[in-house]
DNA sequence: CTGTAGAATAACATTGATGTAGTTCTCTGA
DNA sequence: TCAGAGAACTACATCAATGTTATTCTACAG
């Protein structure tokens, strides 16, 4: 029998590596809540179980990847039931308001594979998309600026 | 002759697309200071390069993505030169503390051609590692529960 | 030269996420 | 049964990031 049932509010932070008062301000704003058994008045005690560790410990390593809360609610808001199958052979990918779970290790594994913690990519095409996009539609005039960029001409402006 | 002398504040917090109150807050923390002219007083004016735009407009894609100033910081203190080559063929890939500039359309473009935005990318596998790892560290008699994760046997518990 | 628009500045409020300290329960061991 | 430990709860403080409003300059048009 593993631990034979769950994890003590203590132990689990020490587990996953915060303080209680996230461990608490969590429970109490819903984001992860002890399945085992949830406090009910003080003197009593919550249970937690090894699912429950393991998305503490998701939600740590997002935080420490300086990521909000806000962005992290919304991510496990959707991934409630996701995370049931294999877990290690899963990566959560957030695009924006997104979550997707993707499976296998295929095309991104090799950016994986160096270390642990997360990826947060910005492709910066995109960026400069919109950019000139949005200076277009509010400068129809004037031509872009784009001098710092230039491929050719070996960039001068300061 | 584009736009010019630059951009007021004005203009450029329409470009970008944030608020006045952020665009003065990050310039007198030092995250993004106008780099044609800076602020000395009230009454005298800030004045953005189109360099400093796509800045604006990369910190407001990860702000958007529900990453923390903080992390930013971070990232703009160390890409501060490393921007000025061909920025549409860049990728910033920041994994922990470290950010690095990906150039070429490799490994992951596959990914990142959905949409645009940020990608969070967290790999589960390595999540599981240390919290297993901790779990055994901090009770070294009782062995992991895997009810929950196990491949074969379906996966049962609640 | 002068008045006014525009922009930076200043002061204050707010919200989310946390730290700290003290209080109130409950559970368990003696 | 009873006391003490442990855990949840409460209240208050703090910090970053931002909103709001009012004030003070500066630059420019007339």
């Amino acid at each position: 029998m593993a631990k034979e049932q769950g994890y003590s509010g203590d132990e689990a932070r020490k587990i996953v590596g915060i303080t209680y008062r996230q461990l608490d301000y969590w429970a109490r704003t819903e984001l992860i809540r002890p399945s085992l058994s949830d406090a009910s008045g003080s003197g009593t005690r919550r249970r937690y179980s090894y699912r429950d560790l393991l998305k503490l410990k998701a939600v740590k390593a997002l935080i420490d990847a300086g990521i909000r809360l806000a962005l992290i609610r919304r991510v496990f808001e959707f991934l409630e039931e996701k995370l049931d199958e294999d877990v290690v052979q899963v990566n959560l990918v957030i695009q924006g308001s997104s979550v997707m779970v993707q499976r296998g290790e295929d095309e991104i594994i090799d950016l994986l594979h160096n270390g642990q913690g997360v990826l947060n990519i910005l492709p910066m095409a995109g960026v400069k998309e919109d950019l000139d996009a949005k200076i277009v539609e509010l400068f129809p005039g004037a031509d872009i600026e784009e001098t710092s960029t230039e491929i050719d001409g070996k960039a001068v402006g300061q």
